[in-house]
DNA sequence: TTGACATGTCCCCGATCGGTGACATACAAG
DNA sequence: CTTGTATGTCACCGATCGGGGACATGTCAA
């Protein structure tokens, strides 16, 4: 049987759990402070472990955040949008299902919204590898979608797409730092209701459309 | 008349200059390193003068960067976007053109974008105030729209607004950390006018609709 | 029992940060 | 010319950062 500590800590001479402290202390921090206070000294701290063991364990906080967001995503939802069992939903229904469902599992996630704040602003080997992975899957989720050629050659399915996951996402990562976003108040469910209902109206409305807009500059066609 | 340096530095016993160069160097710094490398240390070096001086003449980096924040925006376009002059346009058109404007006046400022990358991650008294100035700036904006009766019980203008937006924001601000949003190149003129595209596509189709969309959740409404 | 090794603690290092006191120099008023 | 003041230079402080060496202690095998 492995020796445990009587005190409490849990942490005394058991790799695996202090291993697994530091994990977990990483994952608070940048949850509570954010990315900026993710250095070995903070997440030491948090941890209640000397950060030499930071060293010891993981070579450094660049090697620790990069298994800890191994392990993070690799526990994300395999398939979390569209259920391809549906035939009876439009694609249109799946695009809007697929928009509301990213922004909530991003908006409820901190340290998944916190990751993506830091995607803004640096550009680590970490961060790049996220933002990798989730554009990837992204993408496969916009194929799912399935627009009938009518529809693909109406609209770009992907720009649509980027614009709005764009901007839930902004909204979301906004609410953190302000209250309001062009008077909406971005941090009650009700402002989410009206920001999610617009995204549903926009993409709807979009996807209802079969002949392609003109150019954006110049004059305004006559119908 | 006032004495001037001979070696070209032009920095010399003149207050005046100095506090330009300052508040120069504050800009340049923040456009090329983001708003992480604005300490006094940086600004200083940047502007080849003894950080004390920033101190003495402005009281400190927050209040250098509130004399520069009410500089730069106190310069910026006074009614950015639509001509209350043009009868003809409808106002879906408005609303695309104001949402263009506001996209193209962010991504094409660097300074502007790193000060709204700030908003994302600090709220200090100086992001706090230039977000109030754009909050209003952009209800301003939105007022102007002028939808009839119909449309505004139609749709949530402000809802709409706000998607599209930040979507536009988030993706000029992602640029510069990555290459690319939902496989769509983000720093290239193409990929923008995709993106300006999908943007008016949505906002158009939007207002063109007379009859509000069913919930977000729940079975799709058989037309 | 005695050593080898893993685990954890303590303390130090150099660099950089924001912030400031002490001092040098130029210039204008008297 | 003298003197006060504004402008600018230099050196320093304490705090915090990433990083690591030196050492103590628990554990297990020979």
């Amino acid at each position: 049987m492995v020796t445990q500590r009587q005190d409490g800590k849990g942490g005394g001479r058991d790799r695996e759990a202090t291993e697994r402290r530091i994990l977990d202390a990483a994952g608070r921090v940048l949850a509570r402070d954010g990315f900026r206070g993710l250095g070995v000294n903070a997440v030491a701290r948090e941890a209640g472990v000397d950060k030499v063991l930071i060293y010891r364990y993981f070579g450094g906080i660049e090697a620790l955040l990069d298994t800890w967001g191994r392990e993070v995503l690799g526990v994300a939802e395999p398939e979390p949008v569209p259920d391809p069992a549906a035939p009876t939903t439009s694609a249109a229904d799946r695009a809007a299902a697929s928009l509301i469902g990213f922004a909530r599992a991003a908006r409820l996630n901190p340290q998944a919204l916190e990751v993506m704040r830091w995607e803004l602003v640096e550009d680590n080997t970490l961060t790049r590898r996220l933002a990798d992975l989730r554009e990837s899957a992204g993408m496969a989720n916009l194929s799912r979608i399935g627009l009938d050629e009518e529809q693909a050659r109406a609209v770009d399915l992907p720009a649509l797409a980027a614009v709005l996951s764009a901007g839930l996402l902004h909204i979301a990562l906004r609410a953190r730092t302000a209250p309001r976003w062009l008077g909406i108040p971005i941090r009650t469910k009700q402002g989410w209701a009206r920001l999610e209902q617009a995204a549903v109206t926009l993409v709807r409305s979009a996807l209802a459309r079969t002949t392609p807009d003109g150019p954006v500059i110049g004059p305004p066609k006559k119908p």
